[in-house]
RNA sequence: GCCCCCAUCGUCUAGUGGCCCAGGACAUCUGGUUCUCAGCCAGAGAACAGGGGUUCGACUCCCCUUGGGGGUACCA
């Protein structure tokens, strides 16, 4: 095997990138770059119905994020290749090959009930048509299709991923189409014609596509082309169902908060749908199987009624964990790691080292569940040990996706001190929700009423009271330094006899408005004298008055 | 229904006939550390789906059962 190793990566712009495409697009990139070969990027827009150009570009965004850099500087687009696929068909057509059939879906879908009221097997049966009816069709306007002549016999072919030769009886195989009514092509036919005119030598996909293999070299013998060396990618599952995992299951956990919602509020679909200012149709439509999805746009609208937050969705396309604060590094690292592994106790590993370990003799065949826990576990230890300048550029990047935190207007060195002191982070969301505070306006700073009850009213004002008096001490300290502000506290609450919790926490509530904050000195060291003594003035006040 | 694929701790997996009364990681549980959250440290429990073969010997090979997944489109 003396040629060139070329793969490539071929996403439907249908929606964004998730976790199978993106696992799909490493181990086509990881065997491209441990032989030293090729990785392409084509796009697989033939379902002009469900394609847009804003997934094409969402796509390619997350495939970068990632760092899945592809090696044709003009992207292929399967939408600006129809006429070269005509011409194919036209020659096949005319040598026989293939054909045009004239029946409706609705024809067909009746077809298949029939057989299956039959509990027979389904099989497309190629009609026997005169050339009088042929021309009685065209004269009425019927839309046809072309069909491929698929030969009838036994296929087999052997999968590097299963490490096994697959077999399809004869009786199994039928014609499929290769054109659409619209002119466009199939899938089966487009995927045949460029793989081959890339010179893709390796494939790899998902294992939904195990079958439609033989329809494909069927194909590629009828064209002459050379066949491809074929492996088919476990399935990656939801851990609570172990069903797929898929773009669906965000649209799942909406519809489930909206019975929840509807049954706990006794309302109706049509309420729903007026507060979400949807059409009822549309919203009965969607509630009534689980199989329907809503547009993202819609689904917001839902959410909104039905009180969902973004981040109460399960994380299911690459952005989402991009969103969240993860590391691309960590995506890749994970993700390789479903359904493939190097051997031995060997798991975190650098993108470099993965590329060099990478074989495809490696990748297992059994279906992976996605393991939430454990990806997050990778990215707490990633954050920990990343360089400094690392985590300032990758929290660069979250807050670039998260253009609402007030922290985008921190400095890189602001963000280099937050990111110290939030050491033992697991995610950057983590950093921002319990960090924000440093960069709100000290006047605008809210305070949670839970936070005020329980650290300064409760115990007869015991936090409040301890607020007051550590006030005086703060004021008095001139060294403005985290250690320097931990021994004049200490040393207070020694002398008033009490635990550090009970004068750290209502410092905390007063400067940060919650329970939760970075460590308290180091907070109060950033914020600086003068705005952590206004934060502790202004709540003394606020809670003060309220009484 | 039919076709195809798969099967080691709860999860991801290591294991390619004796090195395994099965190793690692995450999760769980128990202690410890700590100003909150998180983290960190120490320890523990936890699996070869079942039944037949093959073999001196099976987690490893073969068959069946069961279970899981995928496909069955003018979607990819």
């Amino acid at each position: 095997m003396s040629s060139k190793v070329v793969t490539r990566f071929a996403p439907s712009p249908t929606g964004y990138l998730h976790v199978g495409g993106a696992r799909t697009a490493l181990f086509s990139w990881l065997l491209a770059r441990h032989f030293g070969g090729e990785f392409l990027l084509r796009i697989e827009d033939t379902d002009l119905a469900r394609s847009t150009e804003a997934s094409v570009t969402g796509v390619l965004e997350d495939l970068r994020w990632l760092g899945l850099n592809w090696d044709n500087a003009e992207l292929v687009y399967q939408s600006k290749r129809v006429a070269i696929y005509d011409r194919l068909i036209e020659g096949l057509l005319s040598r026989g090959m293939a054909y045009k059939a004239y029946e409706t879906p609705e024809e067909l879908e009746g077809q298949r009930r029939i057989a299956e009221r039959a509990k027979r097997p389904y099989i497309y049966s190629r009609p026997k048509l005169s050339e009088e009816q042929v021309r009685k069709f065209e004269a009425d306007g019927r839309k046809s299709v072309v069909r491929f002549v698929m030969p009838v016999k036994e296929y087999r072919f052997t999968d590097v991923v299963l490490g096994k030769e697959i077999v399809l009886a004869a009786n199994q195989v039928q014609d499929f189409v290769l054109r659409k009514t619209d002119g466009m092509p199939t899938y089966h036919f487009a995927v045949v014609v460029d793989d081959a005119e890339m010179g893709i030598t390796h494939i790899l996909r998902g294992q939904e596509h195990l079958l439609n293999t033989v329809n494909h070299i069927g194909l590629q013998d009828a064209l002459g082309y050379a066949r491809p060396i074929y492996g088919h990618l476990p399935v990656i599952l939801n851990t609570e169902d172990g069903s797929k995992m898929g773009k669906r299951d965000r649209d799942k956990k909406i519809r489930h908060h909206a019975h929840l919602w509807m049954k706990s509020s006794k309302m109706a679909a049509a309420d729903l749908a007026r507060l979400a200012e949807l059409g009822m149709e549309r919203v009965e439509w969607w509630l009534a199987d689980t199989g329907r999805q809503l547009e993202g746009s819609e689904q917001k609208k839902i959410m909104g009624v039905v009180g969902l937050k973004e981040t109460d969705l399960p994380e299911i396309l690459i952005h989402d964990f991009r969103a969240n604060g993860y590391l691309p590094e960590v995506m890749l690292n994970f993700l390789s790691l479903l359904g493939w592994s190097p051997g031995g106790d060997r798991e975190q590993m650098s993108t470099l080292e993965m590329i060099e370990l990478f074989s495809l003799e490696r990748i297992g065949q059994a279906n992976a569940k996605f393991n939430r826990e454990k990806l997050l576990a990778f990215n707490t230890e990633a954050c920990a040990t990343s360089p400094e300048m690392r985590m300032v550029a990758v929290m660069r990047d979250f807050l670039s996706v998260n253009p609402q935190s007030p922290m985008n207007a921190a400095s890189d060195e602001e963000l280099r001190a937050v990111l110290k002191m939030n050491a033992g982070m697991r995610i950057l969301r983590e950093v921002e929700e319990k960090s924000r505070f440093l960069f709100v306006a000290d006047e605008k700073l809210e305070y949670q009423p839970e936070a005020v009850e329980k650290v300064l009213r409760k115990n007869e004002r015991q936090g409040y009271i301890a607020l007051k008096n550590v006030r005086d001490i703060l004021a008095g300290v001139a060294d403005w330094s985290g250690a320097a502000l931990e021994e004049a506290v200490k040393k207070y609450c020694e002398t008033a006899g009490l635990g550090l919790g009970k004068v750290a926490q209502p410092i905390r509530v007063a400067v940060s408005g919650s329970m939760v904050s970075p460590p308290i000195f180091e907070t109060l060291a950033f914020l600086g004298k003068e705005r952590s003594l206004r934060r502790i003035e202004r709540c003394i006040e606020v809670v003060g008055h309220a009484d």
